[in-house]
RNA sequence: GCCGGUGUGGCGGAAUGGUAUACGCGCCUGUCUCAAAAACAGGUCCUGCAAGGGUUGAGGGUUCGAAUCUCUCCACCGGCACCA
């Protein structure tokens, strides 16, 4: 027996920290024999405070490291801040203090809230983005894409305000189009920009292969966002000022090429110009004009009501040698295909509505096989469907399953056109004309233009010091300390890039810096990268199924690319939390007055029973509402299993078998099995379920006899391992007040023997036409003639029976017996 | 509009072809207490005196048996959205 006491979770939680830190636990080593298990969280932008979101997150997600860690894995779970970003920037405004000293005392408290969670963090592997230990080689990274012709400039739009003459984020662009700092109209400028060629790995991204469990939502999402269509490139011609041009669409149907009334180019393209005609020339300015006054957000809110303007200008289809006029509508994006396309009408819904509203004639080229002729201009909607081919000249009754192919086939005979694949994906623009962000190293020359600085001058410094202009402009393009600089190749004077890089750049490759996070000589040494990566389990939220998932998909493929890296996917099995709700059901925010700071239930309840509740709101990829009330039901248990242990728990070794000892022995394997499978499979919720189960029949028997056997005290020892993921403080201080020596956590994980998760005896449900009539119990191995004997003689079930004809008996051994009957 | 998901007691949820409502919250009763809290014990889907009957968003289908598979519809949530 040992010295009873009250659970003080205050005490013993940074008791155990303190104690795990001194011993370095949770270190992962290189050297291990035990196999790797690499186990990444999403680090944590340094906002402040860490909120329920990031304990509704990390709780679990620690839980299935420590099960992992006992499972006899060497568990490497580093954690790190993603620091770079606009909120320490308008923090540095707003406040008048630097961005980095804001960064820096953030991420300062939420390492001691981080430590006060008591999970098996690896401190020693921490990785800053915004220090110049981690820049320097995100640095490094940009010139290695740039080496390999993956990162180029040129002008691309950017969102701008023409009142505080700078570029804005697209959440710095109010819903009505408006600069959320002085609510002047935003315009698209173009301006040089960095992108980097993701769009060369579409196909690449396309395949998930080699990924061993990912949700297929995400998987979808991001198919989708990749956007793959397979069709045809086909030119179409004209003759401008005497001379022969050539101008391409992209289209998915070229079966319906017959059917082209008119043509449209986008707002942007280039022929605009050359193709209208003079009469109409003011008109179509004024239309390009407000097309591109438009931001994006604009474009995409706009009504669907179809606007656009005619050239005067026309354009001949190569394939009927019909001349169809030209149109611009900004329903056409410059960005995707040509930024030009065909027009059909009478078999494409947008085409539909351009010609209705523009009185353009309606031509029907493709009929499904069992359909009569009809006049198109009677119809409602286009026609979409597959279909045999009419009105189309040589081509007539060319069959659907044949259309699409013949017509490629001829155009690429001809020379005019030919088999093409689209991707909606476009390059990745990571030009940020901003502050606080790792600096493009890149430098102008005026006698050699665009030159790399070399990588043993890495990195380039973010100035540490600098005066904001209260329009937000970046102080970079004000610094000459920063500015100027001399050519890296002929010594003279010189002007450094002013950008900096996406943030997304910054996550795209933070989980290779953890397998090796003090190498001041390269990114990584590549034998350390062998030992940990691949990523083992990744987990974090949905809302990054597709940015920052896709971009470190693309970085590691790349660099596979460039020889950096031995495998080509970063992550291979990936996790989605749901999000944590206040307890209105709603998303927890300011405006609603719902939030709740987690700290307050750390210092009434402690961390543990916290950890346990988060886990216990439901599934862990569903979410759910935060409720305080419902932490009690945590705090009762953890503490009826701390009464228990201090009030049973003794030191009887001598194995007396009694029927009860028995049965707690089956209790403890059956408890065991229910667990490793829960957390196996992500399931915290019912895995605390099963321990309470354990916990209340264990409770049930504390003052019987057997409460003094050698199975009662291996299953209070049992349970105690079993509970250490979840609650990794009260399990620590139990295991030593019991009398062991050696933390809990590295014990090896509790082994069941299949044979004793079966009781001796189950509950046999009797039914008749599937209807629940009886219960027995009966002995775990009776034979299914035994069953049906026992079923028939059962006087219960004969009254059900009466008259009837029993057809048939069907037995589900070990649940139930249900007999199908018939009346006469 | 397209794609994906969800729908079970007063509430969070469990059960993924075999006992619907495990586990927990809340509520009710009791023990203890001068009293309250805490703790502990018992009860708690609807209907019915009972035997029984009914119930997993609605309706149909498959099956000896359906919350689970399938079809139609409804509601809510998430993603994408003029992508040619």
């Amino acid at each position: 027996m040992i010295t009873r006491t009250k659970y003080n979770p205050k005490e013993i939680e940074s008791k155990w920290q303190a104690q795990w830190e001194a011993d370095q636990q949770y270190h992962a080593s290189d050297d291990s024999p035990k196999p790797k298990f690499y186990h990444l969280v999403m680090f944590p932008y340094p906002s402040g405070d860490l909120h329920m979101g990031h304990w509704y997150n990390y709780s679990p997600f620690d839980t299935y490291g420590r099960f992992k860690r006992m499972q006899g894995n060497n568990v490497m779970q580093p954690i790190g801040f993603d620091a770079f970003g606009l909120p320490a920037e308008n923090a540095a405004i707003k406040r008048g203090i630097q961005a980095r000293t804001w960064t820096l005392a953030n991420s300062e408290n939420m390492r001691k809230q981080l430590r006060s969670m008591g999970a098996q963090w690896d401190w020693s592997r921490e990785v800053v983005t915004c220090q110049s230990d981690y820049y320097r080689w995100t640095q490094w990274l940009f010139l290695q894409f740039y080496k390999h012709g993956l990162a180029y400039r040129t002008k691309a739009p950017a969102n701008w305000c023409t009142n505080c003459n700078t570029t804005l984020a697209n959440e710095q662009v109010l819903a009505d189009g408006t600069c959320e700092r002085c609510g002047s109209i935003v315009i698209r400028k173009e301006i040089d920009q960095w992108l980097l060629k993701i769009s060369s790995y579409a196909e690449r991204l396309l395949d998930f292969s080699s990924v061993i469990d990912w949700p297929e939502k995400t998987m979808v999402m991001q198919r989708n966002w990749i956007g793959r269509s397979k069709g045809a490139e086909i030119r179409f011609t004209a003759e401008i000022g005497g001379k022969h041009e050539e101008i391409p669409v992209f289209t998915t149907r070229p079966d319906t090429i017959y059917g082209v009334t008119f043509f449209v180019l986008a707002p942007e393209h280039p022929w605009v110009e050359k193709i209208t005609i003079p009469e109409q020339k003011t008109a179509v300015d004024a239309y390009v004009k407000q097309a591109l006054r438009m931001t994006e957000i604009e474009r995409m809110s706009a009504e669907k009501e179809k606007t656009g303007i005619f050239t005067g200008g026309y354009v001949t289809n190569p394939v009927s040698g019909e001349k169809v006029p030209v149109w611009i509508s900004d329903y056409v994006l410059m960005s995707y295909g040509s930024g030009a396309i065909m027009g059909v009408p009478a078999h494409d819904q947008r085409d539909f509505a351009f010609a209705r509203k523009f009185g353009i004639p309606i031509r029907e080229v493709i009929r499904p096989e069992d359909e009569q002729p009809s006049d198109p201009e009677t119809w409602t909607q286009a026609k979409e469907a597959l279909g045999v081919m009419v009105n189309s000249g040589p081509f007539d009754g060319t069959p659907a399953d044949r259309a699409i192919a013949e017509v490629i086939q001829y155009v690429e005979g001809k020379g005019i056109g030919k088999l093409m694949v689209n991707y909606r994906l476009r390059d990745w623009l990571i030009s940020r004309q901003r502050y606080w962000g790792a600096p493009i190293p890149i430098v102008y020359c005026p006698e050699h233009g665009t030159v790399p600085v070399p990588e043993d001058q890495l990195p380039v410094w973010l100035p540490e010091n600098v005066q904001f202009k209260s329009t937000g402009e970046s102080p970079l393009r004000y610094e000459p300390d920063f500015l100027n600089t001399t050519c890296p190749i002929c010594g003279g004077p010189a002007t450094r890039e002013a950008d900096t890089m996406d943030t997304f750049i910054d996550s795209s490759w933070y989980f290779l810096r953890y397998a090796d996070p003090h190498n001041s000589e390269a990114a990584w040494n590549p034998e350390k990268l062998k030992k940990w990566l691949p990523v083992d389990q990744y987990v974090g939220g949905v809302e990054h199924a597709i940015l920052h998932l896709l971009y470190s998909r693309f970085f590691v493929k790349a660099l596979h690319d460039m020889g950096h890296l031995d495998f080509d996917e970063p992550f291979l099995r990936l996790f989605h939390q749901g999000m944590v709700l206040g307890s209105d059901g709603q998303k927890m925010s300011k405006s609603r007055g719902n939030v709740e700071a987690p700290d307050k239930y750390i210092s009434k309840y402690g961390a543990d029973t916290v950890r346990c509740y988060m886990m216990f709101i439901g599934p862990f990829d569903a979410g759910g509402s935060f409720k305080a009330e419902n932490l009690e039901g945590i705090w009762r248990f953890l503490n009826r299993f701390w009464s228990l242990v201090n009030e049973t728990w003794t030191d009887n070794k001598r194995d007396v078998e009694t029927r009860e000892s028995k049965a707690i022995e089956r209790l403890r394997h059956k408890t065991i099995k229910r667990i490793t499978e829960d957390l196996s499979n992500f399931h915290f919720n019912t895995a605390l379920a099963a321990l309470m189960e354990c916990n209340n029949a264990l409770i049930k028997q504390q003052n019987d006899a057997v409460a003094q056997s050698a199975a009662y005290r291996r299953t209070l020892e049992t349970m105690m391992q079993l509970l250490a993921p979840f609650a990794p403080h009260i399990t620590e201080e139990l295991w030593q007040q019991t009398g062991h020596t050696g933390s809990i956590h590295n014990t090896d994980w509790p082994a069941y023997d299949q044979a004793l998760t079966q009781d001796e005896a189950f509950t046999l449900v009797i039914q008749v036409n599937g209807k629940v009539r009886e219960r027995i119990e009966v002995p775990a191995d009776i034979s299914e003639q035994e069953v049906r004997e026992l079923v028939l003689n059962n006087p219960r079930v004969a009254t059900f029976i009466g008259e009837t004809t029993i057809q048939n008996i069907i037995y589900i051994p070990g649940r139930l017996a249900n007999v199908v009957v018939r009346k006469g």
